[in-house]
DNA sequence: CCGCTTTACTTTAAGCTTCAAACATCGGCT
DNA sequence: AGCCGATGTTTGAAGCTTAAAGTAAAGCGG
């Protein structure tokens, strides 16, 4: 009978009206630490190319893609992979076949699309900096333990469920 | 004695010339997986704010760190919270200002200085959207069991440490 | 009080990013 | 063959973002 009352006070302090329909409070304050996180190694990713390498984030991860796909990839392809709108891929492609980093060419099987490849230029830059990367993300990640590394790894898998769940509604 | 021989081995195998002069596969495993989550979310937030309350993530953002200082912030103090450069945040509140959404007036203290702070339409727009979006980063994470949350809060919680520490050594 | 370093902010150039609209091609269907 | 919805790519406008350089004011140590 006297827990009732907590439950009610729960629901009727002012951080009820002042917040919403629900509390929903902690996977928000999941969502700020991820972000958190995420924004931090990023930002420091991206001083450290820029610095060392004379490159930017996103130039990088496009070539990281197709060092991955010696077979070359469309712009559809490396949009999905990348996760970010197809318009912005055509920009990114022109710089860096304008610098010598890819080559485009067009499909043999579909007239529509073109297939873009890294030259040997790109390739040789894109392993330079993917070992120094390697080593910085290493270094980032230093202070978890092996099972701390697994744990978070499994957490996450778990996180990319159930957001796809949320967004697709598959 | 017959240490030895495994610390050769490590550095000697054939990932070594594919890869670099560690496997620190794992940890940039995860960090890719990381990466892809935040953005998932952040895509996903992105295009529900501009669809729902035609609004930019950025400027959700920097209002929600109004939101949380009701004396108002500094250009810098946004800044620092919201970890972008400070060249930055001079245009969001240019066009935040524009639309009416936020105030800038003079520090009393500091010259130099500007206090920005949410007008009565910036802070009834952002309630709004508040409540949305609390929601759909609860959906998003709904999978989760509540450990599950508890767990990965923890870990990102070292994670963070992880990363101060190589970032700033300190 | 002067000079020096730091801090607050703005500006510019270059590049990134999204969205929406346009266009070409593909593949299936009739 | 011809239509039609889906797919691959480009374009343009608007906005975001950074790095770097510049201005102004604050604060500190002589």
């Amino acid at each position: 009978m006297d827990r009732l009352p907590d439950d009610i006070v729960q629901l009727d302090a002012e951080t009820f009206a002042s917040e919403g329909s629900q509390h929903h409070r902690e996977e928000l304050r999941l969502w700020l630490r991820l972000l958190t996180c995420t924004t931090m190694i990023e930002g420091e990713v991206r001083r450290r190319l820029r610095r060392d390498f004379d490159v930017t984030l996103p130039r990088f991860d496009l070539m990281a893609q197709l060092d991955k796909s010696p077979a070359g990839l469309t712009l559809s392809d490396i949009s999905k992979r990348m996760m970010v709108s197809n318009g912005n891929i055509t920009g990114l492609v022109d710089r860096l076949v304008a610098s010598g980093h890819v080559t485009r060419r067009a499909s043999e099987t579909d007239r529509r699309a073109q297939v873009i490849r890294l030259t040997e230029l790109g390739r040789a830059e894109f392993r330079r900096m993917a070992d120094a990367h390697e080593g910085w993300i290493a270094d980032m990640f230093a202070e978890l333990t092996r099972d701390g590394v697994d744990d978070l790894m499994a957490l996450l898998g778990r996180t990319k469920d159930s957001v796809r769940k949320a967004c697709c509604n598959a």
